[in-house]
DNA sequence: CGTCTCATTGACACGAATCAACCATTGTGG
DNA sequence: CCACAATGGTTGATTCGTGTCAATGAGACG
């Protein structure tokens, strides 16, 4: 048998932070490495924008750490978030030629970015990483419709208490990572209900917030009655 | 080179309405011959159940004509349409053990169903057919997140000038294939709302209606105007 | 310290939910 | 064949929640 010397990992790969959870997780030391070659490292402040709805997309990627949110507009001119993406969560449209919704970012973000059709190559070459995009897929998919079951159905409490849930899981003391603006695109909201959402929800104990960012969940059982639809 | 016999496609197949539309158009007669031995066409009445959320769920498949529902339940029990499949679509959960809604049809309903087990081995085999599934999963999520922006935003008339839409693209005369229930489940309204939509649709010329089902848009783009949000 | 941005609070309007009555269609049994 | 319920749909009156408009308050930053 002819061994052939296996490219180098680079370390910024091999001492990833998302090694293990982002769809390179699906590659071996080696199958990565040459995934690697096409990868750039970018980092965005809060704020920037990545990708622009309409606009061709030459770039996807992994989400190292950071926030991202995924907007469409309404005729009205109303942003509407459709997604947030965290640590390890892949961004952008590996095979459609444009992007389908803005993507921005609402946090000091990293990003591990490819030239999209080096990653479609890629996911042609590996099927275990095509096999993980596709059980990553189908999961997005669930999360859309439970979300789309809250938009459709929630008072602003019960929205908003959900999103605190997706920030902080387990409660405790937590810095928001987004405005009340954000927080109203994301939830279907003006920011005026947002914030009356958060009073009632800090009037009844289940909040303690501080400034503008800081916040604390006592109990996350009761936050999470407030969460039910 | 050693000729094998190709197993025959049956009849079912070949002269299967969704033959070039469901995930089975990625693969050959030859393939597609070996997968139909699992193959079981059943047929539900409208409103009949297929699976239930929570449940134990060996059954997934293509829907050949007719229409389903995936439904999700909220805490104060009522109910909200996630999705609406029609002919072509694929129904069920490959790798998941439990069925994550309940599945119910809306109106007479072919299936051609599989085992999971026997799917899943057939989506393992065929690249192409898993290419497809994740492109269509992508779709999925797309239409998906576009409702979310309309249930968290659109008016009563929007929600169901939008619906209209999807049962009727190119307007013109048709049929409701579902009941005033069903489409305020699916729009995260009430029936009354939904009810006043349409006589408001009514009122201002874009749609006329006949009994309970019948329907008439004579103009397509007047009731696109109504389902902006 | 002043200004700018973001957040909160209040007063009011508007739209959908709710509660309730009525109407239309379908189906059943006398 | 008709009387009569049962089901599904429409319409009306009212309530409740969120949007809207407007004013005030609190941090961040020069």
């Amino acid at each position: 048998m002819l061994t052939q010397a296996a490219p180098l990992l680079p370390s910024r790969c091999a001492h990833c932070a998302v090694r293990d959870r982002a769809l390179c997780s699906a590659l071996s030391d080696a199958e990565l490495a040459h995934l690697a070659d096409a990868a750039r490292i970018r980092t965005l402040a809060p704020g920037e924008p990545l990708l622009f709805a309409g606009e061709d997309a030459p770039l996807c990627g992994n989400l190292i750490d950071g926030a991202l949110k995924l907007t469409a507009h309404t005729a009205t001119g109303a942003e509407q978030t459709v997604a947030l993406l965290f640590a390890g969560d892949f961004v952008g449209d590996v095979w459609a030629g444009t992007a389908t919704h803005d993507v921005t970012a609402i946090a000091e973000t990293r990003l591990c970015l490819f030239p999209r059709a080096a990653f479609a190559d890629a996911v042609d070459r590996h099927p275990l990483m095509e096999r993980l995009m596709l059980k990553r897929t189908l999961a997005s998919l669930e999360e859309a419709r439970a979300r789309m079951t809250l938009l459709a159905r929630g008072s602003a409490e019960a929205r908003v208490a959900s999103l605190l849930l997706r920030f902080a899981p387990a409660g405790g003391r937590f810095e928001l990572p987004i405005s009340r603006g954000d927080m109203a695109a994301a939830l279907g909201l003006t920011i005026e209900s947002v914030s009356r959402a958060l009073t009632k929800l800090r009037a009844d104990g289940v909040l303690d917030t501080s400034g503008r960012r800081g916040a604390h969940v006592p109990n996350v059982a009761a936050l999470k009655a407030r969460a039910v639809v």
